[in-house]
RNA sequence: GGGAUAUUAGCUCAGUUGGUUUAGAGCACUAGCUCGACAAGCUAGGGGUCACUGGUUCGAGUCCAGUAUGUCCCACCA
């Protein structure tokens, strides 16, 4: 037998077996008459690296579809990538500029497109070769892309069908606009935050008069231009000027003073500034009475030539240069400091700017009837149920999506434009073929149609991913099988992105939920609480730490601290935890595989205490499968955790270990063997390397612990399990009473019962207790015997001697304390049962308990006094 | 402004339809241990008026109302 290592080192492990695994194609999935499990995994960006709510994540999906495949189903984890149009275009015009000195607009759209690929070839899906790292049990085989040619198919299919049902139309809008990727966003892709800027306070002249009105603003660059001021209707202090226009300072331009009650007469100065073509309020207002609608800025939030004034500033250097500006012409009453909402592109950060353009939007309401009821029903399970609410809001206040892009890198819409009509088709021919029809002219090229350059929004290709990654459209054997998908397990942050999509698009297209269950995690966080990021520096190199303590370290820390939906303190505490219990694990390896077996029958003690722990094993078997259906994760992990070092270690390998230089009996030894292997089945979807390292040298290689399935539930005597919960408290009291008083284990004590009979005082328990207490005698004794201290342990007394040790003033003490207690604990139940409501009304089981616990109780108090008594009677003497 | 959710040991959290001891776990802490698997360890110990106030009930950590504090979501306040 090879010599172990004195710690356990998963970094000569881990790899070992994710390659064993992926060779024998243990993860991969095909359709069979087994019931399936199937899982899609959120798809990561394409070009992004594991972090720790990655890892949290792909940790609980891996650990319900191996716990899938141990019920013997047949489990399906699709992973795959997401194209991020955003994100990644962002990266690759950076990439371009900074390394080829080449911009978008330089080498045009085919180019690019050609760029981005190379570089998502390039840097693209090292995030799964990551997940590798932490054990993930996917299906490589089904690994999916949203820009692969399936995926897009399906997405211009999605695209056409919505528009021939009348569920997509085109708009011109206020809408969100960011200005460094140059791209609309939807109202989710928008984070407001709150920000410290400046209120500027600017006077415009009255028109024909010497007044000045006051407004304040956060954006002074934006009043070249306002098409009008606004007042409230109700306003004293501004109701002489009905009628009235002001002059915008600067630009000269006349406007109408308008009153409306949307103006908040105690915000600022009472008086706002109308700027319709920058706000979208404004542009409310400004339709409302008919502004004149100015545009200013340009795609890259510049000053356009329609200012007059700043021209090719940008909007921040011309907040800072038109403040000197109002300065000179006496129009800058004041500034003062403020805290104001600002949105910002969740991708690129920028500041976004409300931009007026004509976008593709998906209409909503429809859509939204079906998936809010199958959320409200359970039909679609959410775990945890709070998140219930937060969805319905969502969905019973929807707006409508807008899904097209100004970018490249992503699905090009499948409109085409011929005169003033569109044809949507799935490719330019048949759009053609449509237009032709339209204008019953044959002549019609596909020359002159003219496709829309808009790319499609990421998530209306994610939204269709658990139909996309099983082909749905080409051939439904495989979506027949594995949908709807098991479980959907994703952080909430991304519950209207994605997870309320994916619903609609479920009904939508399949008449069916995508997913039984949601489980939600929370988000990581250091432990101050903040949210792990990039830019904080706080977020721990995910795969630095997997190389340090190895994964199924790492998989425990996430883990044991992760209440389902509530956000985690990631602590790196506890990734050291996960790594001690690995070793000690592999320690209690070491010490089967130091033991020699003989034909030997076991000792009372092996026997009883196999007995015991294949009972424990049977129960903690028994209580798995209700926690993993509520996905109480942290809570099955703990108790695996703490039935391997403190029921099978600690007193299990305890009780069975020979004495030094004697060999153990063959039956115990493979007993062990065989349960010990059984307990890395069960944990092994949480930690899954570090058991199948174990159970290789179990069973010396023949099997793999990933292939197995869960051992059944066996006999649980309750009775059995309750006596050796006494037996263990003994055998604790006894060695309190050896620390307390500093005796060695070595040094045997004897423990004395005050009667006749017990019954773990014959049979199997009494070497048990001799050996576990390192008694040299168990006997009885019908009064204190001299020098010895006592304890009473439920209604029994208990004398230990201990000749010399005994310290009969600390000995008074502690047992008056224990009276106290005890006292104390009948008088409460005493005084329930003195209740007469309590006794009339209560159930009688519980009342009959209560009565127990008096009689019980009652015992205690005598006895302890009786002890008490004794002690004190006898010294005194 | 509207809503959600939380508040239990020094820390992170369980506590499953109100009733087995006057509340549990892990970590941290304290004391003692080189005992042949493990100091990444062993043995034992201390530690909580369950945020506060009131109510419902025979009985409340658990249900209800209010208060305080925290977190989050939504909303057009320049």
């Amino acid at each position: 037998m090879t010599e172990l290592s004195k710690h356990y080192e998963p970094q000569n492990v881990e790899d070992k077996w994710y390659a064993h695994w992926e060779k024998a194609g243990y993860f991969h999935s095909e359709p069979d008459d087994r019931p399936s499990y199937s899982v899609v995994i959120p798809p990561p960006n394409v070009t992004g690296v594991l972090h720790m709510g990655h890892m949290l994540n792909n940790t609980i999906q891996d650990i319900l579809v191996r716990r899938a495949r141990q019920e013997g189903k047949n489990a399906c984890w699709v992973p795959g990538t997401d194209h991020a149009s955003i994100a990644t275009e962002a990266k690759v015009v950076k990439w371009l500029r900074d390394e080829k000195a080449l911009t978008k607009g330089e080498i045009g759209r085919e180019k690019f497109m050609e760029y981005a690929y190379q570089w998502t070839d390039k840097y693209g899906g090292v995030i799964l070769q990551q997940l590798k790292k932490l054990g993930a049990s996917c299906d490589w085989d089904r690994t999916a892309f949203t820009l692969d040619e399936d995926r897009s198919a399906h997405v211009i299919q999605a695209f056409v069908d919505l528009y021939r049902k009348g569920k997509l139309y085109r708009d011109y809008r206020m809408v969100n606009w960011d200005p460094e990727a140059r791209t609309v966003l939807s109202n989710e892709e928008v984070i407001y935050s709150e920000e410290a800027s400046q209120l500027y306070h600017i006077r415009y002249q009255i028109s024909g008069s010497s007044e000045h009105l006051t407004i304040a603003t956060t954006r002074p660059e934006t009043i070249l231009a306002d098409t009008g001021i606004a007042v409230h209707p109700e306003d004293e202090r501004y109701a002489h000027l009905k009628g009235k226009r002001a002059i915008v300072p600067l630009v000269n331009r006349e406007v109408p003073i308008i009153f409306d009650d949307y103006v908040d007469p105690e915000f600022g100065t009472g008086a706002l500034k109308i700027t319709p073509a920058h706000d979208s309020n404004d542009y409310a207002l400004g339709k409302k009475y008919d502004l004149e609608v100015i545009s200013m800025l340009d795609e890259q939030a510049r000053v356009t030539e329609e200012a007059g004034l700043l021209v090719g500033q940008d909007r921040f250097e011309a907040r800072k240069n038109i403040r000197e500006l109002l300065e000179e012409a006496e129009a800058l009453a004041k500034v003062e400091d403020y805290v104001n909402k600002v949105g910002r592109s969740e991708r690129t950060q920028s500041v976004v700017e409300p931009r007026l353009s004509l976008q593709w939007y998906v209409d909503m309401q429809q859509l939204a009837a079906p998936a809010l009821e199958a959320v409200m029903s359970d039909e679609v399970d959410f775990y945890p149920k709070s998140q219930k609410n937060l969805y319905r809001h969502w969905m019973e206040n929807i707006k409508d999506w807008c899904i097209s892009r100004q970018l490249w890198w992503g699905h090009r819409i499948p409109a085409y434009y011929y005169k003033e009509e569109t044809f949507v088709a799935a490719n330019a021919e048949e759009a053609l073929a449509l237009a032709r029809e339209h204008f019953g002219d044959e002549q019609i090229d596909l020359e002159d149609l003219k496709q829309e350059e808009d790319v499609l929004d990421t998530w209306f290709s994610s939204w269709l991913w658990p139909i996309s990654v099983f082909n749905g459209f080409e051939d439904k054997k495989e979506l027949d099988y594995y949908y709807p998908t098991s479980a959907l397990v994703t952080g909430w942050d991304i519950i209207f992105l994605w997870v309320a999509r994916m619903v609609m698009a479920g009904y939508e297209w399949q008449g069916e939920r995508p997913f039984d269950k949601v489980y939600f995690t929370g988000m990581v966080r250091d432990k101050q609480g903040r949210k792990m990021s990039k830019s904080l520096g706080n977020s721990p190199d995910a795969l630095k730490m997997i190389d340090e303590y190895g994964a199924d370290a790492v998989r425990f820390g996430m883990l044991s601290c992760s209440p389902a939906g509530g956000d985690l303190l990631f602590d790196m505490k506890l990734v050291e935890q996960g790594r001690n219990f690995c070793n000690k694990m592999w320690n209690a390896l070491k010490l089967l595989q130091m033991w020699e077996a003989t034909e030997e029958k076991p000792s009372d003690t092996q026997a009883l205490a196999e007995q015991w722990m294949q009972h424990r094993l049977n129960a903690l078997s028994d209580r798995l499968p209700g926690m993993m259906e509520q996905f109480r994760l942290s809570e099955a992990i703990m108790q695996l955790y703490n039935f391997i070092w403190n029921d099978f270690c600690s007193w299990y390998l305890e009780m069975i270990k020979p004495e030094e230089g004697h060999q153990i009996s063959n039956q115990t030894y493979e007993a062990t063997r065989r349960m010990y292997a059984q307990i890395m089945v069960l944990l092994h979807p949480f930690l899954p390397f570090v058991t199948e390292e174990i159970w290789s040298h179990l069973t010396e290689g023949k099997s793999d612990c990933t292939q197995q399935r869960l051992p059944e539930v066996g006999e649980i005597d309750s009775h059995l399990l309750e006596d050796m919960e006494q037996a263990r408290l003994m055998v604790s009291k006894v060695r309190e009473i050896r620390n307390d008083k500093g005796i060695s284990g070595k040094e045997p004590l004897e423990l004395l019962l005050h009667g006749e009979s017990h019954r773990l005082w014959e049979g199997s328990f009494r070497a048990l207790l001799m050996r576990m207490g390192g008694l040299g005698a168990l006997g009885y004794a019908d009064k204190r015997p001299d020098q010895s201290v006592s304890f009473v342990s439920g209604t029994d007394t208990f004398y230990v001697p201990i000749g010399e040790f005994l310290d009969i003033g600390a000995e008074v003490e502690k047992l008056k304390k224990d009276l106290d207690y005890a006292q104390g604990f009948l008088r409460s139940v005493e005084k329930k049962l003195s209740n007469e409501r309590f006794v009339a009304n209560a159930p009688e089981a519980v009342v009959e308990k209560e009565r127990v616990k008096q009689r019980d109780g009652a015992e205690r108090v005598q006895k302890i006094q009786a002890a008490l008594d004794a002690l004190q009677g006898g010294e005194s003497k």
